[in-house]
DNA sequence: ACTGAAAAGTTCAGCCA
DNA sequence: TGGCTGAACTTTTCAGT
Protein backbone atom coordinates (compact mmCIF):
# COMPACT_ATOMS: atom_id res chain seq x y z
CA UNK A 1 0.00 0.00 0.00
CA UNK A 2 1.59 3.08 -0.97
CA UNK A 3 1.13 6.26 0.95
CA UNK A 4 1.83 9.82 -0.36
CA UNK A 5 1.97 12.61 1.47
CA UNK A 6 -1.52 13.40 1.29
CA UNK A 7 -2.49 9.98 3.06
CA UNK A 8 -0.08 10.90 5.88
CA UNK A 9 -1.90 14.16 6.42
CA UNK A 10 -5.15 13.70 6.00
CA UNK A 11 -4.65 11.02 8.69
CA UNK A 12 -2.27 13.37 10.83
CA UNK A 13 -5.15 15.04 11.22
CA UNK A 14 -8.42 12.27 11.28
CA UNK A 15 -6.68 9.95 14.04
CA UNK A 16 -7.15 12.44 16.53
CA UNK A 17 -10.43 13.07 15.81
CA UNK A 18 -12.65 11.18 13.23
CA UNK A 19 -15.70 13.81 13.51
CA UNK A 20 -13.93 16.34 12.33
CA UNK A 21 -15.85 17.07 8.47
CA UNK A 22 -13.89 15.61 5.33
CA UNK A 23 -14.41 19.39 4.29
CA UNK A 24 -12.52 20.77 7.12
CA UNK A 25 -10.01 17.98 6.83
CA UNK A 26 -9.72 19.86 2.55
CA UNK A 27 -9.02 22.84 3.51
CA UNK A 28 -6.31 22.25 5.30
CA UNK A 29 -4.79 19.69 2.75
CA UNK A 30 -5.41 21.55 -0.58
CA UNK A 31 -8.32 19.31 -1.31
CA UNK A 32 -11.90 19.06 -2.40
CA UNK A 33 -14.79 17.18 0.18
CA UNK A 34 -14.88 14.03 -2.34
CA UNK A 35 -11.37 13.60 -2.92
CA UNK A 36 -10.74 13.41 1.08
CA UNK A 37 -13.73 10.95 1.43
CA UNK A 38 -12.17 8.60 -0.73
CA UNK A 39 -8.39 8.59 0.54
CA UNK A 40 -10.03 7.69 4.03
CA UNK A 41 -12.49 4.94 2.25
CA UNK A 42 -9.04 3.69 0.27
CA UNK A 43 -7.28 3.74 3.67
CA UNK A 44 -10.01 2.08 5.55
CA UNK A 45 -9.77 -0.82 3.30
CA UNK A 46 -6.69 -1.11 2.95
CA UNK A 47 -6.08 -1.89 6.59
CA UNK A 48 -4.18 1.34 7.61
CA UNK A 49 -7.05 2.41 9.44
CA UNK A 50 -7.97 -0.38 11.14
CA UNK A 51 -10.90 1.15 13.24
CA UNK A 52 -12.85 3.97 14.13
CA UNK A 53 -13.07 4.06 18.02
CA UNK A 54 -13.79 6.18 20.81
CA UNK A 55 -11.56 6.28 23.73
CA UNK A 56 -13.20 6.17 26.73
CA UNK A 57 -12.00 7.57 30.74
CA UNK A 58 -11.47 4.85 32.58
CA UNK A 59 -11.88 6.76 35.85
CA UNK A 60 -14.90 8.46 34.80
CA UNK A 61 -16.25 4.29 33.87
CA UNK A 62 -15.32 3.23 37.66
CA UNK A 63 -11.76 1.43 36.62
CA UNK A 64 -9.32 3.94 38.42
CA UNK A 65 -6.58 1.40 38.62
CA UNK A 66 -4.60 0.79 36.21
CA UNK A 67 -1.25 -1.54 36.53
CA UNK A 68 1.34 -2.94 34.06
CA UNK A 69 2.79 -6.13 35.11
CA UNK A 70 5.58 -8.63 33.60
CA UNK A 71 4.74 -12.00 33.91
CA UNK A 72 7.31 -14.55 33.27
CA UNK A 73 6.20 -18.20 32.06
CA UNK A 74 7.46 -21.55 33.54
CA UNK A 75 6.97 -23.35 30.25
CA UNK A 76 7.38 -21.75 27.27
CA UNK A 77 6.49 -24.11 24.30
CA UNK A 78 4.04 -23.18 21.67
CA UNK A 79 0.77 -24.64 23.08
CA UNK A 80 1.50 -23.40 26.51
CA UNK A 81 2.50 -19.33 24.71
CA UNK A 82 -0.46 -20.16 23.03
CA UNK A 83 -2.81 -21.01 25.98
CA UNK A 84 -1.94 -18.01 27.95
CA UNK A 85 -2.60 -15.69 25.25
CA UNK A 86 -6.27 -17.06 25.04
CA UNK A 87 -6.37 -16.68 28.49
CA UNK A 88 -5.20 -13.17 28.54
CA UNK A 89 -7.31 -11.86 25.97
CA UNK A 90 -10.68 -13.42 27.45
CA UNK A 91 -10.06 -11.41 30.69
CA UNK A 92 -11.67 -7.87 30.61
CA UNK A 93 -9.79 -6.11 32.66
CA UNK A 94 -6.52 -7.07 30.22
CA UNK A 95 -6.58 -4.14 28.10
CA UNK A 96 -3.06 -4.89 26.76
CA UNK A 97 -1.03 -8.21 25.95
CA UNK A 98 2.27 -7.93 24.61
CA UNK A 99 3.95 -10.90 23.88
CA UNK A 100 8.23 -9.73 24.18
CA UNK A 101 11.67 -10.58 24.63
CA UNK A 102 13.78 -10.38 27.65
CA UNK A 103 12.99 -11.28 30.62
CA UNK A 104 9.62 -11.24 31.05
CA UNK A 105 7.48 -13.16 28.60
CA UNK A 106 4.12 -10.64 28.59
CA UNK A 107 3.28 -7.57 29.68
CA UNK A 108 -0.12 -6.75 30.53
CA UNK A 109 -1.80 -3.59 30.86
CA UNK A 110 -4.94 -4.14 33.23
CA UNK A 111 -8.04 -2.08 34.72
CA UNK A 112 -9.54 -2.70 37.64
CA UNK A 113 -11.89 -0.84 39.91
CA UNK A 114 -9.86 -0.98 42.73
CA UNK A 115 -6.83 -2.75 44.44
CA UNK A 116 -8.53 -5.59 46.10
CA UNK A 117 -9.96 -6.10 42.54
CA UNK A 118 -6.61 -5.95 41.09
CA UNK A 119 -5.56 -8.37 43.39
CA UNK A 120 -8.73 -10.81 42.63
CA UNK A 121 -7.30 -10.42 39.42
CA UNK A 122 -3.89 -11.51 39.94
CA UNK A 123 -5.24 -14.32 41.67
CA UNK A 124 -7.55 -15.59 39.05
CA UNK A 125 -5.29 -14.89 36.06
CA UNK A 126 -2.05 -15.12 37.21
CA UNK A 127 -1.91 -17.46 40.57
CA UNK A 128 -4.29 -19.88 39.83
CA UNK A 129 -2.06 -20.59 36.23
CA UNK A 130 -0.10 -23.49 36.73
CA UNK A 131 2.25 -21.91 34.25
CA UNK A 132 3.03 -18.54 35.77
CA UNK A 133 6.25 -18.88 36.91
CA UNK A 134 6.27 -15.01 38.77
CA UNK A 135 5.04 -11.37 37.94
CA UNK A 136 5.65 -8.43 38.81
CA UNK A 137 3.02 -5.51 39.30
CA UNK A 138 3.56 -1.65 38.94
CA UNK A 139 0.79 0.60 39.62
CA UNK A 140 0.33 3.01 37.48
CA UNK A 141 0.51 7.10 39.56
CA UNK A 142 0.07 8.76 36.80
CA UNK A 143 -0.42 8.64 32.50
CA UNK A 144 1.97 10.72 31.28
CA UNK A 145 0.99 9.95 27.40
CA UNK A 146 -1.97 7.67 26.25
CA UNK A 147 -1.81 5.46 22.93
CA UNK A 148 -4.17 6.91 20.97
CA UNK A 149 -1.37 8.81 17.95
CA UNK A 150 1.03 6.73 15.54
CA UNK A 151 3.83 9.29 15.11
CA UNK A 152 3.66 9.82 11.77
CA UNK A 153 6.45 12.42 11.88
CA UNK A 154 8.54 9.64 12.16
CA UNK A 155 6.87 7.37 9.35
CA UNK A 156 6.93 9.95 6.45
CA UNK A 157 8.95 8.25 3.67
CA UNK A 158 9.58 10.19 0.81
CA UNK B 1 -22.01 11.85 36.64
CA UNK B 2 -24.10 8.46 36.65
CA UNK B 3 -24.07 6.32 34.19
CA UNK B 4 -27.14 3.86 33.60
CA UNK B 5 -27.59 0.52 31.88
CA UNK B 6 -28.45 1.75 28.66
CA UNK B 7 -25.19 4.24 28.53
CA UNK B 8 -22.91 1.29 29.04
CA UNK B 9 -24.59 -0.60 26.30
CA UNK B 10 -24.57 1.85 24.26
CA UNK B 11 -20.24 2.04 24.88
CA UNK B 12 -20.10 -1.22 25.03
CA UNK B 13 -20.84 -1.21 21.39
CA UNK B 14 -19.54 2.69 20.15
CA UNK B 15 -16.50 2.22 21.62
CA UNK B 16 -15.43 0.08 18.90
CA UNK B 17 -16.76 1.52 16.27
CA UNK B 18 -17.90 5.14 16.08
CA UNK B 19 -19.69 4.69 12.50
CA UNK B 20 -22.48 2.65 13.70
CA UNK B 21 -25.38 5.22 13.06
CA UNK B 22 -27.07 5.69 16.12
CA UNK B 23 -30.22 3.81 14.59
CA UNK B 24 -28.57 0.78 14.97
CA UNK B 25 -27.42 0.82 18.23
CA UNK B 26 -30.47 1.82 19.04
CA UNK B 27 -32.20 -0.96 17.82
CA UNK B 28 -29.92 -3.07 19.63
CA UNK B 29 -30.06 -1.56 23.50
CA UNK B 30 -34.10 -1.04 22.76
CA UNK B 31 -34.21 3.07 22.12
CA UNK B 32 -34.77 5.41 19.45
CA UNK B 33 -32.35 6.91 17.53
CA UNK B 34 -32.82 10.60 18.87
CA UNK B 35 -32.62 9.31 22.10
CA UNK B 36 -29.05 7.42 21.42
CA UNK B 37 -27.52 10.48 19.58
CA UNK B 38 -28.85 12.62 23.15
CA UNK B 39 -26.94 10.48 25.25
CA UNK B 40 -23.67 10.18 22.93
CA UNK B 41 -23.84 14.13 23.26
CA UNK B 42 -24.17 14.01 27.19
CA UNK B 43 -21.28 11.57 27.52
CA UNK B 44 -19.30 13.25 25.36
CA UNK B 45 -19.80 16.86 27.36
CA UNK B 46 -18.78 14.61 30.79
CA UNK B 47 -15.57 13.89 29.37
CA UNK B 48 -17.16 9.55 29.59
CA UNK B 49 -15.99 9.68 25.74
CA UNK B 50 -12.55 11.27 25.74
CA UNK B 51 -12.00 11.50 21.90
CA UNK B 52 -13.31 9.93 19.04
CA UNK B 53 -10.14 8.63 16.97
CA UNK B 54 -9.09 6.33 14.26
CA UNK B 55 -6.64 3.09 15.19
CA UNK B 56 -3.81 3.77 12.83
CA UNK B 57 -1.68 -0.20 12.03
CA UNK B 58 1.54 0.97 12.57
CA UNK B 59 3.24 -1.65 10.20
CA UNK B 60 1.25 -0.35 7.43
CA UNK B 61 2.67 2.93 8.32
CA UNK B 62 6.61 2.20 8.31
CA UNK B 63 6.93 1.68 12.38
CA UNK B 64 6.96 -2.17 12.33
CA UNK B 65 8.78 -2.35 15.54
CA UNK B 66 7.53 -2.40 19.13
CA UNK B 67 9.08 -1.90 22.40
CA UNK B 68 8.25 -1.64 25.99
CA UNK B 69 11.04 -0.12 27.81
CA UNK B 70 11.37 0.15 31.93
CA UNK B 71 13.48 3.31 33.00
CA UNK B 72 14.99 3.83 35.93
CA UNK B 73 15.88 7.17 36.88
CA UNK B 74 18.98 8.68 39.20
CA UNK B 75 17.07 11.41 40.92
CA UNK B 76 13.64 11.36 41.55
CA UNK B 77 13.30 14.81 43.05
CA UNK B 78 9.90 16.46 41.70
CA UNK B 79 11.64 18.74 39.55
CA UNK B 80 13.09 14.95 37.85
CA UNK B 81 10.55 14.00 37.65
CA UNK B 82 9.27 16.80 35.43
CA UNK B 83 12.17 16.95 33.16
CA UNK B 84 11.94 13.24 32.29
CA UNK B 85 8.32 13.38 31.59
CA UNK B 86 8.35 16.49 29.42
CA UNK B 87 11.38 14.91 27.56
CA UNK B 88 9.05 11.58 26.83
CA UNK B 89 6.18 13.79 25.75
CA UNK B 90 7.38 15.55 23.08
CA UNK B 91 9.12 12.47 21.28
CA UNK B 92 7.39 11.20 18.89
CA UNK B 93 8.36 7.48 19.19
CA UNK B 94 6.75 7.44 22.82
CA UNK B 95 3.53 6.56 21.99
CA UNK B 96 2.77 5.48 25.60
CA UNK B 97 4.21 6.42 28.81
CA UNK B 98 3.22 5.73 32.02
CA UNK B 99 4.71 6.60 35.39
CA UNK B 100 5.06 3.44 37.86
CA UNK B 101 5.71 1.83 41.56
CA UNK B 102 7.83 -0.79 41.46
CA UNK B 103 11.93 -1.08 40.39
CA UNK B 104 10.91 0.56 37.24
CA UNK B 105 9.80 4.76 37.57
CA UNK B 106 8.92 4.78 34.16
CA UNK B 107 7.86 2.57 31.03
CA UNK B 108 7.57 3.49 27.71
CA UNK B 109 5.96 2.12 24.73
CA UNK B 110 8.25 3.00 21.52
CA UNK B 111 7.18 2.56 17.99
CA UNK B 112 10.11 2.74 15.21
CA UNK B 113 10.66 1.94 11.84
CA UNK B 114 13.45 -0.95 12.40
CA UNK B 115 16.37 -1.83 15.46
CA UNK B 116 18.24 0.77 13.98
CA UNK B 117 15.66 3.03 14.73
CA UNK B 118 14.99 1.99 18.12
CA UNK B 119 18.50 2.58 19.27
CA UNK B 120 19.08 5.78 18.17
CA UNK B 121 16.15 6.87 20.34
CA UNK B 122 17.54 5.29 23.19
CA UNK B 123 20.50 7.21 22.78
CA UNK B 124 19.21 10.16 22.41
CA UNK B 125 16.36 9.83 24.59
CA UNK B 126 17.63 7.87 27.59
CA UNK B 127 21.62 7.44 27.01
CA UNK B 128 22.28 11.10 26.30
CA UNK B 129 19.82 11.79 29.51
CA UNK B 130 21.91 12.79 32.37
CA UNK B 131 19.42 11.14 34.96
CA UNK B 132 18.73 7.61 33.68
CA UNK B 133 20.49 5.31 35.69
CA UNK B 134 19.38 2.45 34.07
CA UNK B 135 16.24 1.03 31.52
CA UNK B 136 15.62 -2.24 30.18
CA UNK B 137 14.11 -3.24 26.38
CA UNK B 138 11.44 -5.33 25.81
CA UNK B 139 10.98 -6.16 21.73
CA UNK B 140 7.58 -7.32 21.02
CA UNK B 141 7.04 -10.07 19.11
CA UNK B 142 3.43 -10.30 19.33
CA UNK B 143 0.60 -7.68 20.14
CA UNK B 144 -2.16 -10.34 21.49
CA UNK B 145 -4.40 -7.76 22.22
CA UNK B 146 -4.00 -4.15 22.00
CA UNK B 147 -5.37 -1.36 23.80
CA UNK B 148 -8.73 -0.24 22.09
CA UNK B 149 -10.96 -1.07 25.04
CA UNK B 150 -11.99 -0.22 28.35
CA UNK B 151 -13.76 -3.27 29.88
CA UNK B 152 -17.22 -2.42 30.29
CA UNK B 153 -18.31 -5.72 31.65
CA UNK B 154 -16.24 -5.05 34.70
CA UNK B 155 -17.26 -1.82 35.12
CA UNK B 156 -20.82 -1.99 35.59
CA UNK B 157 -22.01 -1.11 39.41
CA UNK B 158 -26.09 -1.23 39.79
C1' DA C 1 -5.65 7.58 -12.47
C1' DC C 2 -7.06 11.01 -9.86
C1' DT C 3 -9.36 15.28 -9.34
C1' DG C 4 -13.53 18.58 -8.44
C1' DA C 5 -18.56 19.67 -8.75
C1' DA C 6 -23.13 18.47 -8.21
C1' DA C 7 -26.87 15.06 -7.26
C1' DA C 8 -28.76 11.54 -4.40
C1' DG C 9 -28.84 9.10 -0.20
C1' DT C 10 -27.87 8.92 5.12
C1' DT C 11 -27.20 10.54 9.31
C1' DC C 12 -27.55 14.04 12.68
C1' DA C 13 -29.59 17.81 15.73
C1' DG C 14 -33.18 20.59 17.33
C1' DC C 15 -38.32 21.16 18.02
C1' DC C 16 -42.65 19.78 19.80
C1' DA C 17 -46.14 16.56 21.44
C1' DT D 1 -38.85 9.82 25.79
C1' DG D 2 -40.33 9.22 20.58
C1' DG D 3 -41.36 11.12 16.07
C1' DC D 4 -40.79 14.65 12.83
C1' DT D 5 -38.29 18.20 10.03
C1' DG D 6 -34.40 20.90 8.22
C1' DA D 7 -29.48 20.96 8.08
C1' DA D 8 -25.13 18.66 7.69
C1' DC D 9 -22.41 15.11 6.20
C1' DT D 10 -21.26 11.34 3.15
C1' DT D 11 -21.32 8.74 -1.13
C1' DT D 12 -22.02 8.13 -5.84
C1' DT D 13 -22.04 9.80 -10.46
C1' DC D 14 -20.13 12.27 -14.07
C1' DA D 15 -17.10 14.98 -16.68
C1' DG D 16 -12.49 17.22 -16.96
C1' DT D 17 -7.41 17.39 -16.61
Amino acid sequence: MGLDELDVQILAHYQYDTRTPAHVIGRTVGLSTAAVQRRLKRLREAGVIEAEIAQLAPAALGLPVTCLVDVQLEREGAADLHRFRQRMAAFPEVQQCYYVTGQADFILVVLTADLAAYEAFTRRALLDDGNVRSFTSHIVLERVKVGLSVPLSVSVRR
